[in-house]
DNA sequence: TTGACATATTCTCATATCGGCATATAATGA
DNA sequence: TCATTATATGCCGATATGAGAATATGTCAA
């Protein structure tokens, strides 16, 4: 076994620096895939290759016009990525500092009303 | 070439499950190996390598105790996915729906007064 | 020192992955 | 129909990766 979970998952599919950044253009809105081509300076095939596995994990979709293939951003798949990493704010946002704070200070308060051994 | 990028940035070390879980794990606080080992169900050898991909990212920070080496969260390594990923939370975040309709409101308002062709 | 315990490292194997290249598919236009 | 344009797919080679098993390293206790 290589990897137990293929690059089937939100997770796997940013992993990859250039599919980040294919996110990062059709950010600005919908793009034809020679357009990313161009953005990226990569070969049209890693373009296309790298545009199937972000579909596959929903982050982009397809609009077909002419001989085009239109494709948009589908933020909603990186929900999960954020959801996760979202836990983990405390340790950098001042929001947190000073919850943890507030929740010390009842803690001692709540501690100076204690009866128990 | 196969990945330009190797494991040696967060988003590579968290794309893996076992290590998200392994951060979860620590999210509870400090931790031995043994104890990791135990939670994953994993044979101990993996769970130090995976501990190795998490400590070179600076996902995690290790402590001498006797003969076990207590590993503890670092949250900051993963702060570099959280401002990426936020910037897509516009596509499922109320917040950003409302902020969108504000600004339909303004550009609406603003369209009015203009007179340029 | 010897032995048990805790963890890290090394080696091997199977597989996933990426880029490069050639080619297939499909739409458009002459 | 034939050529051109736009995109997708398939195959190849190099490399990364993860699990398993064996072993090395280090610490403590007797």
């Amino acid at each position: 076994m290589a990897r137990a979970a293929t690059t089937a998952d939100a997770f796997n599919a940013v992993a990859e620096p250039r599919r980040r950044q294919i996110l990062d253009e059709l950010a600005g809105g919908e793009r034809p895939v020679n357009d990313l081509v161009r953005a990226l300076g990569l070969a049209q095939p890693q373009v296309s290759k790298h545009l199937r596995v972000l579909r596959e994990v929903g982050a982009v979709e397809v609009r077909e016009h002419g001989r085009q293939r239109l494709y948009r951003l589908n933020g909603e798949a990186l929900k999960p990525i954020h959801d996760w990493v979202k836990t983990y704010e405390r340790a950098w946002s001042e929001r947190f500092d000073e919850l943890d704070a507030v929740l010390d200070e009842l803690k001692r308060e709540e501690g100076n009303g204690r009866d128990d051994g």
